[in-house]
DNA sequence: GCATTCAGATTACATCTGTAGTCATCAACT
DNA sequence: AGTTGATGACTACAGATGTAATCTGAATGC
């Protein structure tokens, strides 16, 4: 029997480090941009220079985070992770890490540490009436 | 002016890994353990050896998460770092990252993941009350 | 007292991450 | 057409992490 076609395996999204997650963030924000613009727009704050956020483009596009798009001789970036896939599932991580999985405490311990502010509860309040309706 | 005695800084406690927190869970269930003790616990889940568990004990003394104590020729292992400090400023480290320091939209997520216990609702909802009054 | 054994300490090593520098190429300007 | 500048690709390299194997010294059994 032939030896089955490896090398297709997706195994999971990969997941993508936090400064690779600074990249994500301007394409979630805007997109297509190119390496410049990003850096443009992350390269002050983080005080990084543009060969790092060339970097850390290959290596989102080695993931499959982010696809190209050739535009005359350089590339425009697309994010392929939605945003809301990524927080759901670094959120869901958290909550099974540290909290066996339940969210409860979670919240308790944002409340405990005073990080929970007036809106999050009224927003919360809000949230929980709409999910028993 | 003299040099100030630099060399004592702490500059907050070392960040601890996820290999590490395994070790740390078994050690907040119970403490003190020699490492023959907590590789115990955790080899046979994680699929580790005891050296393992020995290399990532130095690692956590290292970073004063945890004390040692002699105890005839081994050591006894305690937690210096909480469970809810570390489960604490994790969470609020996702919270900022990932959510502009808001809570309500993580727990949006969570929502939308489905990732909400229905006794995850009902502590909420006393949490909140009680947060009120 | 000497061999065995059981710690912790030291060393190993591949991968991932942060942070760039350098190379090769191609278009554009003079 | 040759030089210059912009770009992605390739290379670099130190520190963190996962995962051990080996070394070393002391306790213990004869």
């Amino acid at each position: 029997m032939p030896v089955a076609s490896d090398e297709t395996r997706d195994s999971g999204p990969e997941r993508i480090s936090e400064a690779e997650y600074a990249v994500m963030e301007s394409l979630w924000e805007r997109s297509p941009q190119t390496a410049l613009e990003i850096c443009e727009e992350v390269c002050s704050r983080r005080d990084w220079s543009l060969a790092t956020v060339k970097t850390l483009l290959s290596r989102l596009v080695a993931k499959n985070a982010v696809a190209t798009e050739p535009d005359g001789r350089r590339f425009l970036y697309t994010p392929l992770l939605e945003k809301d896939e990524y927080t759901g599932s670094e959120s869901r991580r958290l909550v099974d890490r540290l909290f066996g999985g339940r969210a409860a405490p979670l919240f308790a311990q944002l409340a405990e540490a005073e990080a929970l502010t007036e809106d999050d509860l009224a927003e919360m309040e809000a949230l929980l009436k709409e999910l028993r309706k």
